[in-house]
RNA sequence: GGGAGUUUAGCUCAGCUGGUUUAGAGCGCCUCCUUGACAGGGAGGAGGUCAGCGGUCCGAAUCCGCUAACGCCCACCA
């Protein structure tokens, strides 16, 4: 057989995902086995994939790859989010180019547009998943607007309306001027900008130069100004109470206010109130009855409030105020200053703080639960630390300002009526049958009712995502939920834990009086070499599609693997990405040596090669223990490592030297056919890391049926043999044994190729070990190991274990080098020697210490003082 | 301003309740090897006063304080 010197991902990835969904191998029902549920953070609908979903899907994958191949019945349900104002922001940049103004639309001619949209470019992510390998249940896929889930949605909404714990109100909002929406607390960002802090004074009314100066950053807000405050305890402003001040250019009298809000070591002391427009001074203006003037529209433009300026943008205004000011004789100066300005996470445009009336949700009463449920375990994070955040923010939860105006999303459930009032009803049927109960006199008729123009924010949906993939709202008993709920594992991202995490625990608890999930793993952000966030603007980021045509995805999926513990960034560099490649050529190649071995029955198995089948098979089940003890922590990066190093270490660079047969030689059947045993159990446990060349292989290696799969094998699991510890401890000083022969060959330029004698000082008593001996004949290519109870002369020498090896050598000793090495070890070993003696010495340390690590001490002791002692007649033997 | 972190080899990180660790891994680096699985390879090797200072202890990378540097999260400072 012909097999190519190379692995090529290429030829095979693609006919083996083809083979898992044809043979519906991804697709889970309920049935009697323990379930194992992932539902996958929905990505956007019209997302592509970047690293982040390359970092957790991958994780996901593994994680229900082996949960599959552990006997349970893994369900990873796949879909996407309609992300409202994402998707609706990309549907009005894409009629704009085609010359179309959204303000010319009707609402359902826009939603046309946006869900052909959504047909034709919704879900390119899901398909590049398949492409990494994903085993989700494709036929379970669900969006966020499917129709059963929007009535979930708009059930829930009903439902907490009913319960009181949403209602609409007048706030002050985070405004996006250019999405046209409000934004939630959490979808605001703020950055460091380098500004202008600009002094302003104001007459006092009735006086012809008596002002007082305020410090602003905002001078265009100064046209809705209503207050200037003071603070009560301020000396130099006492001589004002009672006074009033004129407003620059519009000369609007305003009152003087003293409150303790105020930070009299900033600027002036003196505060411009503009209660429309700060959170704050709306908050002084509700305390003190003050006007509030609007002076901007929804787009950021000054309105006819303003009276100045009329239509011209709030930066634009800025600007052109200050010329104005400085006519008036009212500004006073301007200095550099560094402030915190909130931008819209989603658009990138500063957040105008806004009066308006919208929806909120009373968190309240929903967290309580949801924190405890953290608290006490019932859902562990990972890494803990978590804990922290999640705990501070659930205390001091505040009304989550759910309506956005916008047209793509969940449409809010209320029903205005020609009086003014509304009624919450899950269609606008029902919402007439109550309000004709509830106001008979205004005689309505099915056109009075208006439904509200607004929809819900996009994570009032996702908050559901576990119950509502499984129908779990609208039927509570079906068999699904009740089967697949709560779900095993959510792997997500930190920056998520508020707006998505904790919401869906509120919700789950809510709904269901149970958990979502009992683990959440937190990964890390993907950041460049440079630790920089990767990002579109940035243009840092690989495109993984490339990423995985070169490497192949299982060479990917390790590349992202290997350097991400759970919550740490990810320092992302292609050449984890090439590690991870050659990894995969590295299995290949092994593959390739066995099979291209000539099989004889009629040998029989060499004592090295029965040794070293006996070793591997111990530690084969040291490591899997480690593994699946690593799985436990959701240590998922050192669980690979431990593979990566039983491949690469253990069974490419040492068991198959051993059972090598020599060139052009027949292997022994009975070693052969325990290889493939042992082949095949590292493909199975390396299977949930590289799904595709394990699957290739695990058909290579011998005869399988047709719908046979390794993703449906079963995952080996540790098993404790008798003698295991005493063969590993052989086996780890033959290892180190034939490290000291190779290097000796190193040193003195022995080819490997030329066999050489081993001779070993042993007393009469000693026990030698035959089995060990002979691999390290193999491995060495040592012709003859001889027991020896003098040293002789023309050999080089090394020590282990208080015995020494001798090896002779045809040239001449080159005594000089030789002993410069002996005595740098003799050095080393006396001034180990001397650590442990000085530890000995000290009598509280024998008499405090536990008489165990004396003991190990007194062991030290002993041996440091018996190999110093061999060193030393070394030495005087070359003298 | 508050909170929680991080700081260990050139890089990325392990090191769990202090004692077989005069500190480990992967990658990188250096030297040599390489017509017999794999140069995407093999063998060997060099790299660290565990950020600094102080304390507790018989014993500290590990526990406690302070200092410094760097992320992160939260917060209404004009």
């Amino acid at each position: 057989m012909e097999i190519a010197t190379k692995y090529e991902p290429q030829l095979i990835e693609n006919k083996w995902y083809e083979f898992w969904m044809e043979h519906k191998l991804f697709a889970s029902k309920p049935n009697g086995k323990p379930s194992f549920t992932v539902v996958i953070p929905p990505p956007n609908v019209t997302g592509i994939l970047h690293m982040g979903h390359m970092l957790n899907n991958t994780i996901q994958d593994i994680l229900v790859r082996r949960a599959r191949m552990m006997g349970f019945n893994a369900c990873w349900v796949p879909g996407t989010d309609h992300a409202s104002i994402a998707t609706e922001a990309k549907v009005v940049g894409m009629l704009r180019e085609k010359g179309i103004d959204k303000r010319q639309l009707s609402r359902e001619e826009f939603l046309k547009y946006a869900w052909e949209w959504k047909e034709k470019h919704g879900g390119i992510i899901l398909q590049q998943l398949k492409k990494l390998g994903a085993s989700c249940d494709w036929d379970r896929t669900k969006f966020t607007m499917d129709p059963e889930l929007s009535e979930a949605v708009i059930d829930v909404f009903v439902d907490l309306y009913n319960k009181g714990k949403i209602y609409r109100g007048v706030r002050m909002v985070n405004w996006d001027p250019k999405a046209l929406t409000a934004v939630s607390d959490e979808e605001v960002v703020y950055k460091e900008l380098q500004s202008k802090l600009y002094y302003v004074r104001y007459q006092i009314e009735g006086t012809d130069n008596e002002y007082v100066t305020i410090a602003t950053t905002r001078p265009e807000t100064i046209l809705g100004d209503t207050a200037i405050c003071m603070h009560p305890d301020d000396e130099r402003f006492k001589h004002l109470r009672g006074k009033r001040a004129i407003v620059p250019i519009v000369n609007r009298s305003i009152p003087l206010i003293f409150d303790e809000y105020v930070d009299r070591e900033f600027g002036t002391g003196a505060l411009k109130i503009t209660p429309a427009h700060d959170i704050n001074d709306y908050n002084l203006g509700l305390k003190y009855k003050l006007d509030t003037i609007n002076i901007f529209n929804d787009n950021g433009t000054l309105n006819e409030n303003a009276q100045f300026l009329v239509g011209v943008d709030r930066f634009k205004a800025r600007e052109e105020i200050i010329p104005m000011l400085e006519k008036a004789g009212s500004l006073v100066k301007i200095e550099d200053y560094v402030n915190k300005v909130g931008f819209s996470e989603r658009t990138n445009e500063v957040i105008e703080p806004k009066l308006s009336v919208q929806w909120f949700c009373d968190m309240r009463a929903l967290a309580k639960p949801a924190l405890d449920a953290v608290m006490n375990d019932d859902i562990k994070f990972y890494p803990e630390k978590f804990k922290n955040t999640y705990s501070y923010w659930m205390e001091n939860v505040k009304d989550w300002c759910i309506s956005r105006q916008l047209w793509w999303g969940h449409r809010i459930p209320a029903y205005y009526l020609p009086n003014k009032e509304f009624v919450v009803a899950k269609t606008k049927e029902e919402a007439f049958e109550i309000a004709k109960k509830k106001y008979p006199e205004l005689n309505l008729k099915m056109e009075d009712l208006q439904q509200d123009e607004d929809v819900l924010d996009t994570w009032f949906s996702s908050w559901l995502w576990p119950m509502s993939v499984f129908d779990g709202l609208r039927h509570p008993d079906n068999e699904e939920i009740k089967y697949y709920y709560p779900t095993s594992v959510l792997i997500t991202a930190p920056d998520i834990i508020f707006f998505w995490v904790a919401r869906m625990i509120m919700a789950g608890l809510e709904w269901r009086k149970e958990v979502p999930f009992k683990h959440v793993y937190f990964t890390g952000t993907v950041r460049d070499k440079l630790r920089r966030k990767m990002s579109k603007s940035l243009g840092n980021s690989p495109d993984p599609i490339m990423l995985m045509e070169k490497f192949g995805a299982d060479g990917v999926r390790m590349g992202m693997l290997l350097s991400s513990p759970a919550g740490n960034d990810l320092l992302f560099d292609e050449s984890l990405c090439e590690q991870g490649r050659n990894f995969s050529n590295k299995i290949w190649n092994a593959f390739r040596l066995i099979k291209g071995w000539q099989v004889d029955d009629q040998i029989a198995q060499p004592l090295h090669s029965q040794v070293a089948v006996k070793w591997f098979q111990h530690r084969f089940n040291e490591v899997l223990a480690t593994i699946n003890a690593d799985f436990d922590k959701f240590r998922i990066s050192d669980a690979l490592m431990g593979v990566y190093k039983l491949v690469w270490d253990d069974f490419c660079a040492c068991f198959l030297e051993i059972v090598k047969p020599a060139y052009q030689q027949p292997i022994d059947g009975k070693t052969y056919s325990e290889i493939i045993d042992i082949f095949e159990n590292l493909m199975l446990i390396l299977h949930p890391f590289m799904p595709f060349i394990t699957e290739e292989l695990w058909h290579n290696l011998r005869e399988r049926g047709e719908n046979e799969s390794i993703m449906i094998a079963q995952m080996p699991q540790p098993k404790a043999e008798n003698g295991a510890d005493n063969l590993l401890a052989r086996f780890e000083l033959t290892r180190k044994v034939v490290e000291d022969v190779r290097r000796v060959r190193a040193e003195k330029n022995i080819a490997q190729k030329n066999a050489i004698e081993l001779l070993v000082i042993k007393q009469d008593d000693a026990e030698t070990d035959a089995e060990m001996d002979s691999v390290i004949q193999k491995l060495c290519n040592i012709s003859s190991i001889q027991y020896i109870k003098e040293k002789v002369s023309g050999t080089c020498s090394f020590i282990e274990q208080n015995t020494e090896y001798l090896i002779p050598i045809a040239q001449n000793i080159n005594v000089e080098e030789e002993l410069k090495k002996l005595n740098a070890d003799l050095e080393y070993a006396e001034k180990f020697l001397q650590s442990v003696l000085k530890k000995l010495a000290n009598e509280r340390f024998v008499s405090n210490a536990p008489e165990q690590v004396v003991a190990v001490e007194r062991k030290k002791q002993s041996d440091a003082e018996e190999k110093i002692k061999m060193l030393k007649e070394q030495i005087a033997n070359l003298q």
